[in-house]
DNA sequence: TGTACATCAGTGAACGCGCGTTCACTGATGTAC
DNA sequence: TGTACATCAGTGAACGCGCGTTCACTGATGTAC
């Protein structure tokens, strides 16, 4: 793919993929610039053509992945229209879904301590990603009577917290903990159940 | 407090203390053996008195958070008996509770990645606490319609993802993301919401 | 009460290591004429 | 097509740093007699 040599053709992307894998292999903790450098094959001085430093290189990483994230969101969305209710189920989803494809980009936006205010770019493609769920839970509170309707950036949240809930204690390895259910069931069962609290689902469907 | 002088007098517990602080402050990447030795007034050395090294010191303080977190939950069980709804509702609270109240336990029990299979009696701590929550969640299944009944590990597991989920995504700085409430409340009303759609609550309370 | 001595919790110096970062440099590429 | 030269992406050596860990040691404590 790449052109190798004295120069490398496409050192900035390979860069970020070697950081990927390391992410993903050893936690945000267990990466080093020194060693993604190394992965591509260049000196970690090479870095710094294209990056700031280490949190520059981490920051990247996690720009790629909200793009990524935003798209898969925004895709789930689309697979479950005209449905208001099966967009917001499918988004629901593809937070999992996204985890499990993208580990490395994952661990980058969620767990290196990296923050979405970094730059405005990186803030922008966190909340395009953000605002698909909060569509889609607007589209969802259009069906519920309107006195007794919370606010759907509250239901938004709530969905949002059991994904990561579950992708952190359940579909990573994280406390060497071992999931009593697949965790895939487990979001689709945690969110049947939410939604028809919400009264958006027949209670004996 | 703790005599001072060539010997400290309690210097194990004091290394705990200090590595609290700094888990806290800093993150688990932040914190250093050797910083946690520096705010307790010791020499690095000195914490191979007591402990095997950096993860064995950080497996003590998560150790103790986990015993901590027993009895939390334990109380906030006993607290809602005979009640089966309210022990259920308390238990969820008092995760959030626990995460606020002891932030540096917090990190090192779910955010260090410290396994805790480590040793046996972190595995216990670990179970124990957990098994509170279970415990919440049978007696409450009783409470459903024998057919429709999830099994009670399944809604504790739901639980516990939706805690854990506000406390990381909106009950800590995490990704300069603001909560659009506060997490009390959002723990509180997405509880709620799930137990309405688990037949629970009376869907008009 | 006083002395001898074992125990043990600390010191402090040293280590090797890999890290992120800098710098002057050099080799490859691409463009102007 | 060929040469001169600017640009730029890489090298490699060096740096200072703080880390976790080891070791022989020493000072304080507590117990036996």
């Amino acid at each position: 793919m790449a052109k190798r040599g004295y120069h490398h053709g496409n050192l900035k992307q390979a860069l970020v993929e070697a950081s990927l894998e390391l992410i993903r292999d050893k936690g945000p903790t267990g990466f080093t610039l020194s060693e993604a450098a190394k992965q591509a094959g260049v000196t970690p001085a090479a870095v710094y053509r294209h990056f700031d430093g280490r949190e520059d290189l981490i920051a990247e990483v996690a720009l790629q992945g909200y793009r990524i994230f935003g798209d898969l969101m925004d895709y789930a969305f689309q697979t479950g229209q005209p449905s208001a209710l099966a967009s917001f189920e499918a988004t629901g989803r593809a937070y999992l879904a996204f985890a499990r494809k993208y580990p490395g980009h994952y661990v980058a936006m969620f767990e290196s301590g990296i923050s979405t205010q970094r730059t405005p770019e990186l803030h922008d493609a966190a909340t395009r990603a953000m605002a698909v769920l909060e569509t889609a839970a607007e589209a969802l509170a259009a069906h519920i009577p309107e006195g007794k309707r919370p606010p759907p950036q509250m239901f938004s949240a709530h969905i949002w917290a059991m994904s990561h809930g579950v992708v952190e204690l359940f579909a990573r390895g994280s406390p060497g903990t071992k999931s009593p259910f697949p965790p895939e069931d487990l979001l689709e069962t945690g969110i049947g159940v939410y939604l028809r609290g919400l009264g958006l689902v027949a209670p004996d469907s």
